[in-house]
DNA sequence: GTCTATAGCCTGATAGAC
DNA sequence: GTCTATCAGGCTATAGAC
């Protein structure tokens, strides 16, 4: 581990290079899947060298995640109370899908860990997580009580969002096959913002 | 590998507990993240004995996959060009969100394969699962020429309905952390509905 | 700080007795 | 058909030279 002195500039330009590594391959394999080889590899580094700055793969991994899950709220914490309902939504819902598009591995490594039970982070998703969207659901039922948007279960309608926009990274493959040549990202936006005008319109 | 022979009641049923283990252990880990050990001990069979029914780790992943894949897009397939646009839709919804609910370790397996890459089974996506959809989505545009239903994208209207749906199984964990004692399934088919129906009322 | 070499464990797969 | 024993390879992590 690097001494407790003040990182040096080639600290702090490979802990970043491993981190990006690191994402790129715990993203795209899982963490199992993932070998320290790789991401030494990725990072230009030995392996040994890679263990220099971090103690264990699981070291890494959870510096990933860590800053990760630091910025992966920042969307819905953006929820502005003395916004306009819908458009508040609406633009949640474009930020997020927005992230999908220009931050896709970021939302993979996050669904390989929750489509795996997520042992490393369920603490976080029911302390942090719950308290972000009970905030925000109970921000969401008083507009709907003041008739500004339309009466739907406010938890099930975040999840529709997470899900929605989500998708797009997270299947990215198969919406690919599907689609062929066709740019997902093209018709995506203007789709979803009109679910989200329909199914709240006062 | 067992003999060429009719395969005996002992066979079958070993060949049944194996899939089902595998299943299991693959939808909860990945194909990686899965030992052989955890099948076999899952199964009730020692490890050189699951390695007598299949040859490899790798097969036994193909055979779990064939025989999903074999039943997983049946639900889109019984879309019925002579029933009525919007109830047809809306069938195909339910039947999805029943899946996810009776057979989350089926959907979990397929979504650790796509967010991965879909390393082996990407040639079924843009093969069978491709020219299903295009056939489907034919039908739905022309409902929507007809006036039948609302003009949406009918492509992204297909995605939306996975993502919305498979959802509730592949982050189950996620969702019942944000939602505590209440159970998703309770609420989820009616907000699903009620969405669908909003979107695509002509 | 970074490397080569290697320890030691785990895992997929095989050999061979019964 | 099923088991015990074991091999060979790949993996995380460490030792020690420079």
């Amino acid at each position: 581990m690097p001494s407790n002195r003040a990182p040096t500039r080639i600290q702090k330009k490979n802990r970043a290079a491993i981190l990006e590594a690191a994402l790129d391959v715990f993203s795209a394999q899982g963490f199992r899947g993932a070998t320290l080889d790789q991401i030494a590899s990725a990072a230009g580094l030995s392996k040994p060298n890679l263990l220099y700055y971090f103690p264990s793969k699981e070291a890494i991994h959870q510096a990933v995640l860590a800053r990760l899950l630091d910025t992966w709220l920042d969307p819905l914490r953006a929820i502005d109370p003395d916004g306009d309902p819908l458009e508040e939504i609406l633009a949640y819902v474009r930020r997020k899908l927005q992230m999908s598009r220009d931050y896709p591995r970021e939302s993979r490594l996050f669904a390989n860990e929750i489509v795996q039970g997520a042992p490393r982070i369920e603490p976080v998703l029911s302390r942090d997580l719950k308290s972000l969207v009970d905030e925000k659901t109970t921000l969401i039922e008083t507009w709907m009580r003041q008739g500004r948007i339309a009466q739907v279960h406010p938890y099930h309608l975040v999840f529709s969002i997470w899900s929605l926009t989500q998708h797009y990274a997270d299947f990215d493959v198969q919406i690919r096959a599907v689609l062929g040549d066709e740019d997902p990202f093209d018709a995506a936006p203007a789709f979803i913002d009109t679910l989200y005008r329909r199914l709240l319109a006062p």
